[in-house]
DNA sequence: TGACTGTATGTCATATCCGACATAGGCTGG
DNA sequence: CCAGCCTATGTCGGATATGACATACAGTCA
């Protein structure tokens, strides 16, 4: 089945560490770099929900989504795509300067 | 048909000066932020296609996709998601430094 | 304990996006 | 002129993402 496949790939993301991607993993670098910034993106709007002190229910009734989408979203599901994940984080009002700090800026330098 | 309605806004967003989105068209502040991103992404797209010195044709053999849809991507059609343009983007070997700074600098400043 | 709240995960029908193809128009060098 | 590129636009069948729903699980409060 296709979701075993997924998950693991997904799985396999979150536990990287900086730098990690290539060495561990059989991905091409568009790819790796792909999953990392989704993974960023994910944080980020999770980090920003709760900013704003919103449930996953409550954020999604402002995107006309479903609370499980959110939640996919915030773990970085396969299926979906940066597309929905920077659509979300512009109707929580983040900026193009912030948009653009997020995907720059290093998992570990967000972490610290 | 829907291709009209698509067209228009397209069209309409070409024309975009800097600032004006808002003021012009009937856009949630959401909805420019997003078609502004997107041409962005697709200005930024031709620049690096160029620069590379790449057909719309040969682009496409590296993405494996096709000429049309390349096309479609540096109008910013409304039929290509931020998805393919960032994976394309990716693919053309942009570090997330450049991308960040794509998605943060205005339209104004890249055409200076 | 059990009601309640928030989050995660799987599934499905449908909406949307994608690659491919056809075709048109522009431009350049014969 | 026209042959050979390149780019733009429309269409379509199939692929993928989406919202919605069901359900599970953890934590909290009384």
């Amino acid at each position: 089945m296709k979701m075993r496949e997924e998950k693991k790939k997904r799985l396999e993301a979150k536990g990287w560490k900086v730098g990690s991607a290539k060495e561990f993993l059989n991905l091409s670098d568009e790819e790796s770099a792909y999953i990392e910034l989704k993974m960023r993106m994910a944080e980020g709007l999770r980090e920003r929900r709760q900013q704003h002190r919103l449930s996953q229910a409550e954020l999604a009734r402002m995107l006309k989504s479903s609370q499980s989408r959110v939640a996919k979203m915030e773990t970085g599901d396969p299926s979906v795509s940066l597309d929905l994940l920077i659509r979300s984080l512009l109707v929580l009002g983040i900026s193009s300067r912030d948009l653009s700090r997020l995907i720059a800026t290093s998992r570990a330098a967000r972490a610290a």
